[in-house]
DNA sequence: CTGTAACTGAAAAAAGTTTTCAATTGGCGG
DNA sequence: CCGCCAATTGAAAACTTTTTTCAGTTACAG
């Protein structure tokens, strides 16, 4: 998990520094965390270092940066999937069936090309109900 | 449509001011504004009352805010509807026919109560292919 | 090992949003 | 139609989040 993605900076011409891999290892520990909740996993390292390594991180494409109404969230780039948002908790789960019929999708015919696509469901969490 | 609006401030029992009805009239120019769009379309409103106007009528459930990754924008609540973003010249589009498949929300059976959903598309658009 | 381009961190700047507070005003009751 | 008063406004200040600057440090190719 790690190990590829430290490949990937190397091989993108990026240092692998001790900052980076503690970034990436605290990503690597939970999901949608916020920038304060990564920084937490880092003490060690400094704020702006933090913001560029996300930075560096999201156009390698290993990490997603994420906006579900609450501020910035980052998640490392698994397996496609999208977000439950609890309206009540504000807790969010994520589930990998998608959804989306493909074939009904409009845009084909508009001649947009679909490159990728983003879905969150908001509710009620089991919690909560 | 304005008249709609207005009248559900009222019923709120808010005040129906000058300048609240100007960013209604500037929101119904174009969808998915930006503030400083909208407020470049009330040239004669305070920016702190923008932010307040725009806070209120999403309060009312009459604007709906958009994190579409370039920071916030604001669009009339309209029909259910979606959005597709061009890549590669930041054009949103807007398409009624939810390609969602409800069958397959594996949701339900998870025990979260579906309130709402918002599915983004990105791509290339037809002038950008 | 060594040189160097890449990287880091602190401070400052910039951008975006919210709070404060004194002055103003929409619209109800008279 | 008028006056009152709670609601509203705007300017300044405060606050939050993100980016830029720059001098010192470091990973790693050769």
């Amino acid at each position: 998990m790690l190990e590829a993605a430290i490949g990937k900076m190397r091989g993108g011409g990026y240092k692998a520094t001790p900052q980076r891999t503690a970034v990436l290892r605290a990503l690597a520990e939970e999901q949608h965390q916020s920038l304060e909740e990564i920084r937490a996993r880092c003490p060690g390292v400094g704020l702006v270092t933090v913001y560029r390594t996300l930075d560096l991180l999201s156009e390698l494409g290993i990490v997603r940066r994420l906006d579900l109404g609450d501020g910035a969230r980052y998640e490392m780039a698994k397996d496609h999937h999208h977000h439950a948002i609890c309206e009540s908790c504000g807790d969010i789960s994520e589930f990998e069936k998608c959804p989306l019929d493909p074939t009904l999708l409009p845009l084909e015919a508009s001649d947009f090309e679909v490159r990728s696509h983003s879905l969150e469901v908001y509710g009620r969490c089991a919690a909560c109900r």
